[in-house]
DNA sequence: TAATAGTTCAATACAGTATATCGCCATGAG
DNA sequence: CTCATGGCGATATACTGTATTGAACTATTA
């Protein structure tokens, strides 16, 4: 028996820790997608056994709420302009970005309250870039407008994607083709508008409508937050 | 032994159909939200083994779509106002208190293309009742637009209804008290803004909060539809 | 140094999940 | 009455999250 056949000692296990858990969990997320989440192959990532993991988290929700506060981190821009319109627009551009890298945040953003530190950064940053510019009650809801509206846009936008991939095709072909189903609905001649929308359609591409829509939010935004308290 | 403990004929099991199906799913989930809803109590709760359910639907996904659009039956309106803002603050509206019903849409709600032929008709009365009022990409911009804002919102005060629920407290004590943790995290100092808006603001009911985003956001699409094509 | 207390981790266990497979039984036709 | 067919249900598989329990190792005390 020579050194190199002389089996390892024991490999003390890595310590763990929450960011390396939920780094995993992550990692295991980006490639498979959140049902790609178990506490077993996170643990298996980490080489250790499943249990062990509760010494760190008590829930497997709470660990995605961990996750959800770690991409946070990624949304927090480094610097903020002063412009408030700029940070509300930058926000949810980032946002936007973070779940294009992180698809399954999709499936949580505005599942839940975020109340993570990141997640409260990035509130904080928001609600500072606002402050004075009207009363307080419509600042927050100037903040809520804009959040619901990127909240749902990007959902959306993922939903689509999914679809699309599903089925490998564009969107206009998507609608078009979409499996048996859609066409013969509305081959049924009971949505004529809708099938005159899919049709005539012009195929934009989900950045510039992403962009369109949240341009208009900011300028119904704008039009309130200008108005002097009633 | 007397005809009333004469044993019952062995029970010809009830012919299922999706109706049925769909509608055990949706009771369940009515009654211990989403995570209570699995094939195996549905099919209990038709009398029938879990594998029985295969004959109608081919997956837990399939089933969660038909319970989606099964809701939108109750979403689309009997008749439409020929207003085309009432049309989209309507469908708002009915969309907000179908999922105050059904809390469990709010998990659903965005989360994949609604295709169902209820879901469909909603969709058509809605393109419908903006069909001329500006040139196609437009309407749907604006269609969309108008559905992400009140899909993010309306999740999000699902959100916070449960957290609230969770710890049995207002939103207002919610936050000046929520657990050790957010008051630890404001007392830090790291978020005076929000530490102001959690003191200062003054709490307002949901359904107005929803109402004047909404209000806002139509306001937008109103000046966007008013401009003549580019 | 020896013994003991305590903490940390892993194995096992349990109750539940979605779904595939297969064999039986009941109903229909001939 | 017999036979075939097809729907149905029981069983099986491979997972899931989590509770419990016991073992092994650390640190402390006598």
């Amino acid at each position: 028996m020579t050194v190199w056949d002389r089996p390892e000692p024991p490999t003390r296990p890595v310590p763990l820790d929450r960011e390396r858990i939920v780094a995993a969990a992550i990692a295991l997320a980006d490639e498979g997608g959140l049902e790609a989440v178990s506490l077993r192959k996170v643990a298996a990532r980490l080489d250790a056994g499943p249990m062990r993991l509760y010494g760190y988290i008590s829930t497997k929700e709470e660990l995605f709420d961990l996750m959800v506060d770690e991409v946070h981190a990624e949304i927090l821009p480094e610097e903020q302009p002063g412009d408030w319109r700029e940070v509300l627009r930058i926000r949810a551009h980032r946002t936007r970005q973070a779940t294009r890298r992180h698809e399954w945040l999709a499936d949580l953003l505005g599942g839940r309250p975020a109340l993570g530190p990141n997640a409260l950064a990035v509130t904080e940053a928001t609600l500072a870039a606002l402050d004075g510019l009207a009363d307080l009650d419509t600042v927050l809801r100037a903040v809520e407008t804009v959040s619901a509206y990127f909240t749902g846009a990007i959902r959306r936008e993922i939903a689509n994607l999914r679809a699309e991939r599903a089925t490998g095709l564009s969107k206009r072909d998507w609608q078009r083709a979409s499996g048996p189903h859609l066409r013969r609905m509305l081959a049924t001649g009971r949505f004529p508008a809708l099938a005159k929308a899919v049709h005539d359609g012009t195929e934009v591409d989900a950045e510039a409508s992403f962009a369109t829509g949240l341009d208009w939010v900011l300028d119904a935004v704008a039009a309130k937050l200008a108005q002097p308290p009633a």
